[in-house]
DNA sequence: CATATGTCCTGAGAGC
DNA sequence: TGCTCTCAGGACATAT
């Protein structure tokens, strides 16, 4: 569930990259279906070997390396990926590995226990055709008006629209409860239905809680798996209001009771006594 | 165009 | 103990 907090903590800590040069690029060995690589890994490793890594960035949930050439990998962690520069929690899911040079770290790694990442090579014109222009203004970048005026007219949940990267980059479902709440928005109203104070208060909640998740370096759930570029975990699972609190008294009001509910196949936790409906 | 749904994948946990 | 079943949800292909 890698989402903008913990994609902006794995590129914060795999940043000491940029600079270093690729001596190789090759596939981990392994027992279980390989993930998603495209070119082929050959032509990739054809295409970076030699080139210096210019920049790390986040583009909404994806982690990308710039290369001189102008050509970017870009890594999409979707359900369990992790980018690291220290040994991954286990060899058994490891997937790539970036070998370095002119570095202090000697490779770079993308792991992924369930295999649903991908990591694919673009030249520049194909990233900006077939990437950045599929993603939406970045969570942390967007304005409050900005925000309104991507969701105003959808006849959508605001729950389930808020996970639209074409409209708005980095929201995951994990965060998406956990600001609707902080917003006092109910879950399942139509975003049509949001007044303009309602979506400055999710505007804020959005900045709030997706920069307080980075400082603590993102949500590490029960089943352990996110982890940092050092492979260690993140705190904010500690800060969480309603995600994953099912039938626990609501933390705001001391009242509600958090109820889950199902919103297009996923999971959403909220407060009918906090948030309007 | 907007929106809805099925699919991919593995490991954890429940139930027997 | 070991088997089967269900569930978790990112992005995308496909359908309406």
């Amino acid at each position: 569930m890698p989402e903008l907090p913990e994609v902006e903590t794995m590129c914060r800590g795999i940043r000491c990259v940029e600079g270093a040069i690729v001596s190789n690029f090759r596939k981990a060995p392994s027992r279980y279906r390989p993930i998603t690589l495209e070119p082929t890994v050959a032509t990739i490793r054809r295409r970076i070997r030699g080139q210096k890594i210019e920049q790390v960035e986040r583009l909404g949930k994806r982690v990308i390396l710039r290369f001189e050439n102008g050509h970017r990998i870009v890594m999409e962690p979707r359900m369990t990926g992790l980018v690291l520069i220290e040994e991954p929690p286990n060899r058994d899911h490891l997937r790539i590995i970036f070998e370095l040079e002119e570095s202090l770290i000697p490779e770079l790694y993308f792991w992924d226990k369930r295999g649903l990442g991908t990591v694919r090579l673009y030249s520049e014109k194909e990233f900006d055709e077939k990437v950045r222009s599929k993603v939406g203004p970045d969570a942390l970048e967007i304005s409050a008006d900005e925000m309104r005026q991507q969701f105003k007219d959808s006849q959508r949940e605001v729950k389930v629209a808020l996970l639209d990267q074409k409209r708005v980059a980095g929201i995951g479902n994990l965060y998406a409860s956990e600001i609707l709440h902080r917003a006092k928005v109910g879950p399942q109203r139509k975003c049509s239905g949001i007044s303009k104070a309602e979506w400055g208060r999710i505007h804020q909640a959005n900045v709030d809680i997706l920069q307080t998740a980075i400082r603590y370096e993102g949500s590490t759930l029960g089943d352990g798996t996110y982890r940092n570029a050092l492979n260690d975990p993140g705190s904010y699972q500690n800060e969480h209001v309603v995600y994953d609190r099912a039938n626990e008294t609501c933390l705001t009001c001391k009242k509600g009771t958090i109820i889950r509910i199902v919103q297009a196949q996923r999971s959403t936790f909220y407060c009918k006594l906090c948030q309007k409906r």
